[in-house]
DNA sequence: ATTACTATTCTACGAGTAT
DNA sequence: TATACTCGTAGAATAGTAA
């Protein structure tokens, strides 16, 4: 091993980082079953068999769990001979804060879904479509903005394709189908979303495609220029659901 | 042993209700995750990996994960070859609305608070205290009720002894103390409160008192007669905080 | 690619106990 | 009584791999 390595650079940056979320899960059960006992607000005197028998575990194992939890920075303790005072810290709230907001994602009927993509160069067929007279009415009436013509690619990768589903499976606006002259043109999915640094956009989908990976962006202007996006970029995107 | 043991008695019934209820937390964490993805709402494809990237463990661990969610019912699958599809079933969710319930409880400012305790025979001081005129007329109008001259004491055992701390950190209404020609009275707090099958109740302590383990209990009416209560019962009130 | 088995390593539980 | 240590062991996690 080279004698530098290890000289300039801090003690495995990324494991500290580790350190401060990493808490298993088991301690966290520990940790809020100690803030149901009230030690976000006053100190509490809890027995390390009281809460084993809480956690449904042994004394031991409550105890082992309450030093962890202390050397975590999680709660803080004065312990006497006969009892101990158990508060839980700002560091320890913080993480059932996160716990806590994780949930009321899933039950606070999220009005946003945030989905994250690379931008793909497209085909050009987006702009053929998205400048039909029939589609372009549509999304002017229903989105609230002239779109400018041509779409911006968006590759999902990995389990953020489950977002597809989660899309289709809330309300969208519906751009009708319609007929020119050469053929016909389907219905078409749309959510008004917002991107940062862009006023205002719209997530749409073909009805009728399935199994995609890629979501098309419409905005007023031509995005690539507004976010000097390049392939390849990594963009969120956060829409808009009506529940 | 004897051979009559177990016979007539059902196979271990607290086991059976564990089952129910016993999730490790570890699958607790999988299964949030999953609902994370959106697998309440619609069926979502998630490999072992990727699953195992999110939880920070091995593929291996998170297929065990998904296996033993599935056989517990809380998700239901369908695999193939290429992928697997994984929806959150209504048990699943369950456990995960059990789980934000918690910790609504915890951050959501409770406006109440459930507090158990065992009904102890007094030794009649609290008579004498409730019918000094310094407080009753205080009682009448901070409480809205007239008490029944003599408390029930609540005496909490093991860590509901830490609700009284509790009670005191929120803001109790304020009986003021008084002095009458024998003597001075100290101030006490009181809570309204409330009792199943009571009409109205507020639960007192005098200001003073540190390290008690008792609570004693007023009410427009003896509530020993009314709810029919004696020595060594168990009880529970609902105090109404005021945060 | 996947899922999920078997074998092996190793973590973490709880009995016993010191303080 | 408490807390919290050591230590033998059960079971969990991962490596390797089959299907």
């Amino acid at each position: 091993m080279p004698a530098l390595e290890g000289q300039a650079k801090p003690v495995s940056p990324a494991r500290d980082a580790l350190l401060e979320t990493e808490c298993p899960a088991d301690e966290v059960l520990a940790l809020k079953q100690l803030a149901l006992l009230g030690s976000m607000q006053t100190n509490i005197e809890v027995s390390s068999s009281e809460l084993g028998d809480l956690l449904e575990t042994s004394q031991q194992t409550a105890s082992r769990r309450i030093l962890s939890l202390e050397h975590r920075g999680l709660i803080e303790r004065e312990v006497g001979v006969r009892k101990q005072l158990i508060r839980i810290t700002e560091a320890g709230t913080e993480i059932l804060r996160k716990e806590y907001a994780d949930y009321k994602r899933l039950f606070e009927m999220a009005t946003e879904l945030h989905i994250r993509g690379v931008v793909q160069s497209g085909l050009g067929e987006g702009t053929y479509y998205m400048t039909r007279a029939g589609y372009v009415r549509q999304f002017e009436s229903k989105l609230g903005f002239k779109p400018y013509p041509g779409t911006l690619n968006l590759e999902l990768q990995g389990t953020e394709v489950n977002k597809i589903r989660l899309l289709k499976a809330s309300s969208p606006l519906l751009i009708e189908g319609f007929r020119d002259e050469a053929r016909t043109f389907g219905e078409v999915f749309a959510w008004k979303a917002r991107l940062d640094g862009a006023s205002a956009c719209a997530l749409i989908l073909p009805k009728r495609t399935h199994y995609t990976r890629v979501v098309e962006l419409l905005a007023p202007e031509r995005l690539r220029d507004r976010l000097r996006l390049v392939d390849g970029q990594e963009l969120d995107v956060v829409v808009t659901l009506q529940p």
